[in-house]
DNA sequence: AACAAATGTAATTTATATATTGCTTTTTGC
DNA sequence: GCAAAAAGCAATATATAAATTACATTTGTT
């Protein structure tokens, strides 16, 4: 479950905190999808890909591994 | 939650049984998505997408609502 | 070195996606 | 029109995303 979020929200000079806050969940559930250790749901990963100016597929399609 | 699920898998001609078993769900869980009413994992989306050949932008991101 | 902010991590609880079963309704081919 | 397949729908059970709380570690700043 490789992303590319923990990149675009540095890109935008965001914290996890501030991040989960503008998607309404807690910090916790951003720094685990990040590390790939969660498989959230479609509306979060919306609302993240809205947030940080990026597309699903941006975001979640076909990262590469490791 | 619209999305193009069903559209895209009448495009392939499949029945939501064969795409349920392809992606390891049940018939049901297909069903409910189509019809915009669940918010599916990622790791389903993604599967879904790759069956029908599609990423998950063109699936999910941004779907016309009506 | 000391402090603070940001992040990592872990246990427990709660909400909800998905499974299962069963029945009904719609669609499609003969 | 009839039969079978496909799809809609609903109740209950189970697995897991996400919340909550709490503490540890890292990173940057003075």
């Amino acid at each position: 479950m490789k992303n590319n979020v923990k990149i675009a929200r540095i890109k935008q000079s965001m914290t996890q905190q501030q991040l989960a806050e503008r998607v309404g969940v807690t910090r916790q559930t951003i720094g685990l999808i990040e590390k790939g250790q969660y498989n959230p749901s479609l509306q979060l990963c919306i609302a993240i890909a809205k947030e940080l100016n990026k597309t699903l597929d941006e975001l979640f399609w076909e990262v590469d591994d490791e």
